[in-house]
DNA sequence: AAATCGGGGGT
DNA sequence: ACCCCAGATTT
């Protein structure tokens, strides 16, 4: 099957989709920029995010980072900070990371070879091929999801897109299509897959190589990409200490090895001395993608001054208060747990 | 090769 | 409920 692919020539549908791309590419902000600073953060901040999704963040964090030596200098809290709410929390330690790989490793020039950009933290084979592609005229294709799902339907191709083998198979693939312009094919091949050729109700009737799918031909489009295994949701129960007093409250921070990774968190636990100023609970339910979280927050208003100082000198917990909280990178359910404190506690 | 890592939006 | 999103890293 794939012998014959390649006996043919289907380098008219890249040539096609440049064509599409010239008229129909989304406006984006790190659309008009060859900045590999740039596009390398763009690259970083939508893996697994959509665009609507992560924009804020994008533009908050090149406001902020604006180049790779001030982000070299940051503290890696302030880089977590505007990370918050993005999730997959390693991208953010890592960027960091990487920026003081350029800095040290590259005397603060963003390496331009493929091979030299794969190197840094958090960039794999798609990343270092997007950004290659896309400011130094690399020619690797930076397969994704997008890439899966077009070329699956193209070619109406069950390769199994969940196993490992996958990125390679659909490289191979992507090269029969790929024309000379590799920066703005990428580019194409994500705008469509994003607008026309969706996972649900792609719109096939305005796809620009829609006479070149075989799926589309053959009215089996739903039937790709083939995804065989599928991951299911474990479950975690979790209880936080919400301990507080004068608006001010009791937090930590977690490592890098589990979920959350160096987020800030509430007391895991209390003395029994502090029991006695549990005044309620609250359980919270969480939906993550790979986890079914059941949160258990026990609010816990210290009313003595001296449990309060007792129990801070016994542990090494951060005192906050909520205006400095906002300083501060929380895991979701948590954030929202302040914020409803900060709504009640600006009442008083 | 398989498991793990967030949060949000669409159907 | 389930799917998937400009994937990478660890085991």
């Amino acid at each position: 099957m794939k012998k014959n692919k390649k006996t043919s020539d289907f380098l008219h549908i890249g040539t096609k989709l440049l064509k599409w791309y010239d008229t129909h590419a989304r406006d984006l902000p790190f659309r008009n920029t060859k900045d590999p600073y740039k596009i390398w953060i763009c690259e970083i901040v939508f893996q697994q995010t959509r665009i609507a999704q992560g924009l804020n963040h994008y533009n908050n964090f090149i406001k902020r980072f604006p180049d790779v030596k001030t982000l070299a200098e940051s503290q890696e809290d302030e880089v977590l900070l505007y990370w918050k709410g993005l999730g997959y929390y390693s991208r953010a330690i890592n960027i960091h990371k990487a920026a003081q790989q350029i800095i040290n490793d590259y005397n603060g020039v963003f390496p331009s070879e493929y091979d030299e950009i794969l190197k840094l933290k958090g960039v794999g084979k798609y990343t270092a091929a997007a950004v290659s592609s896309i400011c130094f005229n690399g020619k690797m294709p930076a397969v994704d999801g997008n890439f899966y799902r077009v070329l699956s339907r193209v070619f109406a191709d069950d390769f199994d897109v969940s196993g490992s083998r996958a990125f390679t198979y659909f490289s191979e693939l992507a090269h029969l299509i790929m024309p000379e312009n590799v920066g703005d094919f990428n580019q194409a091949m994500m705008d469509l897959g994003s607008e026309i050729c969706k996972p649900r109700n792609p719109i096939c009737g305005d796809c620009p190589i829609n006479d070149d799918c075989l799926a589309f031909s053959l009215h089996k489009i739903s039937e790709f990409p083939v995804k065989t295994k599928k991951v299911k949701a474990t479950d975690l129960e979790l209880k936080y200490y919400f301990v507080h007093r004068n608006g001010q409250f009791l937090i930590q921070q977690r490592k890098d090895d589990f979920i959350w990774k160096k987020l800030f968190e509430f007391p895991l636990e209390i003395s029994g001395e502090l029991v006695t100023f549990i005044r309620s609970s609250k359980t919270v339910n969480h939906k993550l993608t790979h986890k079914n979280l059941s949160i258990e927050i026990f609010n816990v208003e210290v009313d003595s001054e001296e449990v309060w100082k007792n129990f801070i000198a016994e542990n090494d917990y951060i005192i906050t208060s909520v205006e400095s909280s906002h300083e501060k990178s929380f895991p979701k359910p948590l954030e929202n747990y302040i914020r409803n404190y900060e709504t009640a506690y600006s009442i008083l």
